[in-house]
DNA sequence: TTATTTCATTTAAACGATTAAACAAAAGAA
DNA sequence: TTCTTTTGTTTAATCGTTTAAATGAAATAA
């Protein structure tokens, strides 16, 4: 019931001033200050349970130990993964996070900058949507740290993005395709222009180019609305009438949408197709065939974030993480009885 | 680059008082204040791009439009749905949120509790862990208006809490399995003391009972460490030892587990065992025979914790919010041969 | 013409802490 | 005994904003 209790409640209680509490609870002058005093003003701290105003603190140093996350959702996976490695690092590092959800909005994106800019938090970890780079210049006129995740801009210097070698990624993807003998994949993505999944991509249509020759590589973009139904039409089409023998799910959204719809038609995975899908998630463990994926770093890549918030040295750092596949039973060879 | 501007920049600049900046920019006494003076504030604000601070707001009206959240982790996924949803109610009202992970650990919880109440959020909803109510206390003392999410405690006011009936929940399970003819459930749960996991239990025990005459129910408890590998036990011994026709998941975690065994051994659900998880999982989807399970009006329940953090009507009601079961394949009657 | 309103703005205290600088009293040096 | 140091504490400014109260000038009323 009590309020919470001040300084000036303390030193008032005992006669003393305000000042010399602060000092005597912050270890300052710890050889001036008479130590019968000092056992005083500590006791009748400890007495009121006094917990410093972080706001008033804040208010003098303008520090804050608050770290500002921009993502897209928070009920994505992938985004909840990051964020409980970036509240683990900031923590350690005696940090706090707030988040923001802003749903691939720039405006809303915007909006969310906006408060954390007032809220005077001490740098920003940002998943900047589509068209949401330029209201990256309002964190820069307040010259207030800031790392772009997973996303990536050509306007920004390599430096303060924190994110995986996407071409890279579909390269490897494609290859192990091969290497395990599926030779037609169709790869399905989001329709989006953001750079990291044009590279994503590029990665595999040059690499299935080079790999197949001419022939066209299979892309299908979907829309984020409707995307259970399009997935559903894409994949039907694909295996049956293209034939394909191999999908690659470019995001986790997707994947998730793409074995519901193998799993309802009773397509064998391997044997009828083979799956890669990009990003992590329990789910994959619970197909029939343990699921090959492209995982990304996360960790890592939320310690980096962090650092590069906290520790100007590292901030100037250039790094782009690599992937690794994780190779599970939906690549599995199929041995053709034929050739036997 | 340029340090973030103050009003007593701006009144600096044009020769006026803090004090009449602030009372143009807030919209006070408009109408006494002469038009072109306002005008100018009003204009060299908007060149300056002039944001509040925040923390200098805060520090007098003692209010942050902040609402800490503590949970037991973000990357799960019941948790990041709730955030989900806490961040769309809370943002509804103009609040934000920092969020914090106690990982069902009572002092991580206590230490971010504290530094939630130093930061002066301006209410709190938590799901607390095991041995962590006896921190509450520091929280009333601080008159902070706060929630229990998810868990329960016999010493807390009904009010305070925001949960669903999960007696009734098991229940309705129990129930379910019964008209499908399902009559030998096995149960697996986390072992814990958390009241709402033994309401949950309860339910299950008593229904089954009554249902079964005397035969004992079949319930399992798995410890969280090596969490995988004691469900393949369980569930191997469940299904080939005891023989049960039915498993009944306690939680997301153990549901997902429990799946992944079911698939790896080829355990065909629901011919062999029938199967109903607890939460919602995208997971479900994908797995051979969509799953049943018990869904927790999740968005509803945010709502009503944020809309008791900031309204004292509301913070008096109490109200137990009942689940559904979302029946899927994964329950389907099973035909038996021989009686036809 | 003087008193009263109205208008436009400023002063100053406050929120809760930090911190440089000032100060008074006691102790030590000359 | 006077001067200098040391010891222990206070004063006051500051961070950026809000807001009640004061102020002074112009307009209106008497």
């Amino acid at each position: 019931m009590s309020k919470k209790v001040s300084m000036k409640d303390i030193a008032t209680e005992l006669g003393v001033s305000v000042a010399l509490v602060s000092y005597v609870l912050n270890g300052k002058f710890t050889n001036r200050i008479n130590v019968e005093t000092a056992e005083k003003i500590r006791k009748l701290a400890k007495q009121h349970n006094y917990r410093p105003n972080q706001i008033a603190k804040s208010l003098k140093s303008s520090k804050t130990y608050t770290i500002g996350l921009i993502i897209a959702d928070i009920s994505n996976l992938f985004y909840s993964s990051i964020a409980h490695f970036i509240e683990e690092e900031a923590n350690k590092q005696g940090y706090n996070v707030v988040f923001g959800s802003a749903y691939e909005d720039p405006e809303r994106f915007a909006s969310i900058l906006d408060v954390f800019i007032a809220k005077q938090v001490d740098g920003l970890i940002l998943a900047v949507p589509e068209g949401g780079e330029k209201y990256l210049e309002r964190v820069k006129e307040v010259s207030l740290p800031f790392v772009v995740l997973d996303r990536e801009f050509a306007e920004l210097d390599r430096s303060m993005i924190v994110n995986i070698d996407n071409y890279g990624a579909s390269k490897v993807v494609v290859e192990h395709f091969q290497q395990q003998g599926f030779t037609k994949t169709a790869a399905i993505a989001l329709k989006t222009n953001l750079k990291h999944l044009q590279a994503r991509k590029e990665g595999f249509m040059e690499t299935s180019s080079q790999a197949l020759g001419l022939r066209e590589p299979l892309f299908y973009e979907v829309l984020e609305k409707d995307l259970e139904q399009e997935i559903e039409r894409i994949i039907l089409h694909a295996v049956q009438v293209e034939k394909v023998d191999s999908l690659y799910f470019f995001t986790n959204r997707i994947a998730m949408a793409g074995l519901a719809v193998l799993a309802r038609f009773d397509i064998a995975v391997p044997e009828q197709v083979a799956v890669v899908c990009f990003d992590e998630a329990d789910a994959y463990k619970i197909f029939k065939r343990e699921i090959t994926y492209v995982q990304q770093p996360l960790k890592e890549m939320s310690q980096m974030a962090v650092q590069k918030i906290l520790n100007p040295e590292i901030r100037k750092l250039k790094k782009i993480f690599q992937t690794k596949l994780i190779v599970k039973e939906s690549t599995n060879q199929i041995i053709d009885n034929e050739k036997l």
